[in-house]
Order: structure tokens, then sequence, then C-alpha cells
DNA sequence: TTAGGGTTAG
């Protein structure tokens, strides 16, 4: 770099720092390499002597540990600090304990927590929620509730974000009523977040009712409802086929001045589809352009399986070919399995396995629902025995079978009449720790 | 001046 012109300062360098570390961008790997090497010239210029703030260094390390394209490099960085005789702070340890929670190795995040505390540091209300939240992610909520009485005795209050991720840990388990609980008797002023949580807890377990007596409720606690909460009640009556209510919530959010987005569109075209009205789904599709929302890989999903639910599968292709060739969505691996799903079950199971073996020649990230469909598609036609070799391929490529996929494969033995080969695959299932009549989610 | 939280499709 020339030094003609008059250096930056300190400051200036470290609010530039700081601005690239909170740039949201798909290159993620990029934007970690720009802030380290702009940390090094920072190094360079100002030299050792003059040691770098230590906040200058927690953005970087905040940056590197959540990179993952070099998943110590944190690490490294925290070395480096050292070095420079610079004494690493609760800040320091927050990220580097978050970095692993980012990459959902809570037993290191945990692990660096007891160093760090043993170190001395007291851990604050951000490094436990981190935690807490980790925790939750990982289905593990009682882990996270006994860490949440610990900070609560370690005299650490906790806030609003702690809550919500507790409220949320609690919902993704199924444990509503603990969620209820605690949203009752939290400490602090709940937000929208932590409302909405509950909302779609209530609706995911079918619930919807209790969501709208929430939805109310909320309103009177002065939680003002936002597009999350609104797109939540209008899929739960989309998901019980209570159409009509679904539409009057969505003219409601208009009226309270929310403005709809493309979830909120897409959720209730997904509700007309899935109720047979893929001509609804259309009138609001037409009515979603007109806003200047622009349909999304999602949106053309719920179309196709729309149109082949109807029976209608050339039209889905249509949508399907119209999405690739006018680059307005990439379909992903859901849409190749609501279109293969949708061609094997209107009798086209010849074109769906033509396009499962492009999909393998081009190596795509096929999922078990894929080869699931397949199998499926391919016991319908008879195929029973292309349709083993694929399901024995699985445990060469490092897949494993769910209940659907064994269930499916039992299936075609039985509709042909092999009952060994149904009976020896069902005890597999079994060995492999499948109960006969599990779900999946 | 630095760290933590949410919605949609099989």
């Amino acid at each position: 770099m020339s030094h003609s012109h008059p250096l930056p300062s300190l400051g200036e360098f470290t609010r530039l720092l700081t601005a690239i570390a909170n740039i949201h961008d798909d290159e993620e790997g990029r934007k970690y390499d720009v802030v380290v090497s702009l940390f090094d010239q920072m190094r360079n210029l100002f030299g050792v002597s003059s040691s770098p703030l230590l906040y200058t260094c927690n953005i970087v390390i905040n940056c590197l540990s959540q990179s993952s394209r070099h998943p110590y490099s944190s690490f490294t960085f925290l070395g480096k600090m050292l070095k420079l005789g610079l004494e690493p702070d609760v800040f320091t340890f927050t990220s580097l304990i978050n970095g692993f929670c980012c990459k959902d190795r809570v037993d290191d995040a945990l692990g660096l927590f007891v160093k760090v505390v043993e170190m001395g540091f007291r851990p604050n209300v951000v490094t436990y929620t981190g935690l807490i939240h980790c925790l939750c992610k990982n289905r593990d909520v009682d882990h996270a509730v006994e860490l949440f009485k610990r900070m609560e005795s370690d005299g650490v209050r906790a806030n609003v974000v702690t809550y919500n991720s507790l409220v949320s840990g609690f919902c993704d388990c199924g444990r509503l009523g603990d969620a209820a609980l605690l949203l009752r008797d939290m400490r602090v002023k709940p937000n929208v977040i932590t409302v909405t949580a509950l909302i779609d807890g209530f609706v995911k377990a079918g619930k919807v009712f209790e969501a709208v007596e929430l939805y109310n409720v909320m309103r009177k606690m002065s939680v003002e409802p936002n597009v999350f909460t609104y797109n939540s009640l209008i899929n739960g009556f989309c998901m019980c086929g209570r159409l009509d209510e679904a539409l009057r919530m969505f003219y409601l959010m208009e009226i309270k001045g929310c403005v709809p987005n493309i979830v909120t569109y897409t959720t209730l075209i997904h509700g007309f589809c899935k109720s047979k009205r893929v001509e609804d789904g259309v009138r609001l599709f037409n009515e979603m352009s007109r806003r200047g929302l622009a349909a999304n890989t999602v949106t053309y999903t719920v179309f196709i399986q729309g149109y082949c639910l109807v029976g209608r599968p050339d039209v889905g292709e249509q949508m399907f070919k119209h999405m690739v060739s006018s680059h307005s969505a990439c379909p992903d691996v859901r849409t190749y399995n609501v279109l293969l799903d949708g061609l094997c079950c209107n009798g086209k199971v010849e074109k769906a396995l033509m396009i499962f073996e492009y999909m393998r020649k081009r190596e795509m990230d096929v999922s078990i629902v894929t080869y699931t469909i397949v199998i499926q598609g391919m016991c319908k036609v008879g195929k029973v025995e292309d349709a083993f070799d694929l399901f024995c391929s699985l445990f060469t490529k490092g897949m494993k079978p769910n209940v659907v996929t064994y269930t499916t494969m039992i299936t075609g033995f039985c509709r042909r009449g092999l009952i060994h080969e149904a009976d020896a695959l069902f005890r597999k299932m079994k060995e492999d720790g499948f109960l006969p009549n599990e779900r999946v989610s």
C-alpha cells in the first residue's frame, strides 16, 4: 500500500472492519478473508508498538469463529492476540464459544465455557444465552433449563433473548405447556418474537384456535404482531383446510398495516393448492406479482405440487421448465422431489426415472426422500428388483433409509407376493432401531 | 465502537 495519502486513523479502520464484518454476504468465506487481511494491514501500518485495541481483535475473532471455511482460525488468531500482548476478555471468549455453537458443536462449546469459568472469567447473559440457544437447537432443552437456572443462581439476569431461545426450544420438542408457563412467568416483558414462537408452536401442533387466542392476548399485552405472527396464523388455518379463515387473517393483517410478503402469499397458495383449488392459488399469484413480489423456489414448488395433485402433471412440468429457463428461481432437491412424486402419482413413472437419472448424472444432492419416491415409483410399475437394487445401494452411499423407505420397500415386496423378502426387511428395519408404526418428521 | 433470538415447500 502506498503512503502518499494521509492514512486513515485506527478508529476509521476499525469502523470499516466492523462494517465489513456485518455485511450479510452469500460468499461468507471471502468476507472473513477481507477482515483478517485488513487487520494484518492495520498492524503493519500502525506497528506492533501501537497495539490495536482489544475490541478490534474481538471483531476479527467473531468473524473467524463464525466462518465455516477455517474451523480453527479463530484459535490461531487468539494465539496471535496473546503474542501481541493483548489479554482476551469476556467478549473474546463469548465469540469463541459461540463459534462452536454455530457449528452445532455443543460439547466443545460447553467445554470451553467450563475452562473460561475456571480461568476466572465471569460469563454474562450473552455467553449463557448462546449456549442455551445451542442446546435448545439440539433438542436438549432440559440441559438448557439447567444452564438457565445456573445462570440465575450466578446472579446473571435473563433477558428477552434468553427467554426467546427457551420458549422456542420447548415448542420445538412439543412441550407447549412448559413454553406457555415460561411465557407467563417471564421476569421481563416478552416481545413479538417470544409470543410468535408460542403461536407457531400451537400452529405446528394443529392447535390453531389456541394460537388465535394467544394472538388476542398479545394485543392486550400491547405486544404488536408482525408479518411473522400473521404468516404463522395463516399457515395454521391453511394446514387444517380453513381457507376462509386464512383469508380473513390475511385481510386483517393488511387492515392492521402489516404488509404481506412472499412467505404470506406462498403459504396461502400452498393452502389452496393442497385443497385442490389451484386456480385460486393462481389468482393470489397474480395479485402478488402486481405488488412487485417475485415468486421464489418455494412458490413454484407449491404450484408444481398443486398441479400434480389435481392430475395436471404436464402443467407442473411446464412450471418446472419455466423456472429453469427463465432463471426466475432455481429448483432445489425439494422441487425435484415434488416433481418426481407428482409424476409417479400420475402414472408417469418412466419420465420420473429419466429425471432421476439426470439428477444422478449431474451429481445433484439427492436426499433419502428422493430415493424413497423413486423406489416407490419403481415398485408401482412392477420393477421391484430395480427398486431393491436401489435400496441396497443406499448403504454403500452412506445414506440411511428411514421408516418411509423401509415401509415402501416392504409394501413393494408384499404386493408381488414376496413375503419372505418382506419379512426379512421388516426384521432388518427393527434391527435398525425403527418401530413399525413410527412416524417420520 | 466488539458477542446472542424468529416464518414458508416433501
